[in-house]
DNA sequence: GACTAAACGAGACGGTACGTCATGTCTTGGG
DNA sequence: CCCAAGACATGACGTACCGTCTCGTTTAGTC
């Protein structure tokens, strides 16, 4: 981020990669709760001591171990009609959470119940950029027209969110791709006004 | 349940209730983390043996202790249409999921992510009864014509009840009475035929 | 011991030899330390309150279960001459201690320098009396001459039995047959008159 | 002793030294059974686990604690004659062992018969020096001539050392300055030659 | 090329909670 | 009144991680 100082060994690219890398995968293996920074530091070849000089807390450093194997995959997408986006988003989410990544997902959002350290990281690293973009898209959507009447934007949101997260709190599977069109023709309906 | 066997000393009830009441005041004051069981044997005047005795699982203890303080509160409403059934059934959850229970409960399921036996217990005892209902009574409605057409019985229901869990798993508050309103009617108007 | 009261079930005689049985086999098997009651009860299929009627402490059951265990392998020889007797008596004492009864007198020891009660009771069923016919048959032959001049009675006894019990201490072997007559040879030569 | 590795933070002899202290306190006010790594760990202003990191046992803590606080008072004496020696060397023991460290030591005597591993570091660190000294001093005894005839060396060392350390066996107090002498007097007397 | 200073690996430190185990006491129903 | 079965409160055990702390060792940039 910044340059701080201008004397002494610069931070080792190297040795974060390894860390996160390890974290990760430790992540995915173990869940949250197995997710030891010993076993971290051991795994990366690096020192405890360096990981809490960089992250403040296991939480840190686990969002921000998913996020570096994440980043790539999220897109905000744009197909000229908010259902479009919307759908395309959900399914895009779908996919991503039931692959690994959704592992660590669900072991990071069990470990945010119990860890507020951890839930206000995740909160602000991923749930306010997607809320933000949600919003912001919805309320566009509203303000074009193409909301049935008195459709509520946070209301709209949480009918179409809500049933892709709510299987991990219950250790459920993801719903599969046909699962979630179903789903999605419910909430869509609610929403959205018919575009046939 | 069972009476197991028939000889030795009878297994205390008062005790019994003194675990499930401490661990569920420890579990809402401190959060599933802060449930110690050295601390809620000591606040039951328990010894720790009997914890380990009954409970495998400082999470079969969690789930056991919110069950305890919560049975009476649950009922399947019956109000004549399946709209005004669901409305009132997650109305009612919403409020009991707003108090301490609540926070009981988002404890709970944030160990159910880490912890497959927890998840376990807190499925067969939560959520089954729970979605069997809902699944039976979606299933009548469905036959009886009050869906619109086209809408899975299980996409309506992760449609219904998605936005009310979703929330917990972000640490989020339990929407208040007009958000849950407001929710409400976008998803029952995906699902249920227009009643005017 | 006494014949208490006149109403009420009656001491089960089979119960009390069971418990002793299993205590002593228990005993040589893993030790005063590894003497669990709980397995002691269990082992002789008699309850632990049963055990704890009879016996104070986990203590009292060891002694009594050794002395059940020895009781007829105890004697008091009388050779004629007092170089004889404690000569066959020693002699004995260390065939005894080398078998199992010896490694349960070796581990009632341990536990007697841990748990003082241990320590009395072994005291009052096994040194005392054994310390009281060897300070008189000590007398009894310095009284008729036996002794080298200027023998002190408590000295030849500590000097006779010392390199006996001594090994014990360290975890060593329990001296063979040969070695027992090699350290007599020494030890009598400065208690008793030359007999040749 | 060895510098072991190069790396890491080195190991702090003032927590060493405050284990080993508080442990040899304990060891003689509550002796080896009240030896609790607990009580040891808060005495010493340490974590228990670092007592663990450095003990494998309660047993190896007790016998470092014990020689820690007397490793400065084992001295080998050279009087000129065998006599001599051993007499004076068995005085100071007696003296040692009549002091705290006699408690101490019989405490962990106690553990020893129950746990081969003390047993075995107890003859490693305390038994083994002696007996070789005492085995070499012995021997050339012996060589010079200063033995009676047929004086077999080990039994020598059996008759004068085991009356000093069997009354610890059965929780006797250590003879006393005018005791040791009389008992001296006697093993004396069948092992070297009159001096006179 | 030497100096400075931060980052590094290694790993010891004081703690907290864990789940297990044995103690000695108690509470049933049955003999 | 004894007995078996077995639940109970207590308290030590040894383990696993936590987040902090020292070490001696790199590894740049600055003089």
């Amino acid at each position: 981020m910044e340059s701080s100082g201008k004397t002494g060994r610069p931070r080792s690219e190297t040795t974060k990669d390894a860390i996160l890398a390890a974290a990760f995968a430790i992540l995915i293996e173990r869940g949250y709760a197995g997710l030891a920074i010993d076993v971290v530091a051991q795994a990366a070849g690096a020192g405890k001591s360096t990981i809490y000089r960089w992250w403040k807390s296991k939480a840190e450093l686990a969002v921000d171990a998913f996020f570096h194997a994440t980043k790539d995959a999220l897109t905000f997408p744009d197909t000229g009609s908010a259902k479009g986006d919307f759908t395309q988003q959900i399914t895009e989410l779908a996919d991503l959470l039931r692959g690994p990544r959704g592992a660590a997902m669900a072991a990071m959002l069990g470990g945010a119940l119990t860890d507020p350290v951890l839930a206000k990281a995740l909160g602000e690293k991923w749930l306010n950029p997607r809320r933000q973009w949600g919003f912001a898209r919805m309320s566009k959507a509203k303000a074009m027209g193409e909301l049935l009447p008195d459709v509520d934007v946070g209301a709209a949101l949480a009918v179409l969110y809500g049933p892709l997260y709510a299987p991990l709190l219950f250790g459920q599977e993801i719903p599969d791709a046909v699962t979630v069109e179903r789903v999605m023709a419910v909430s869509t309906r609610g929403i959205f006004k018919s575009t046939t």
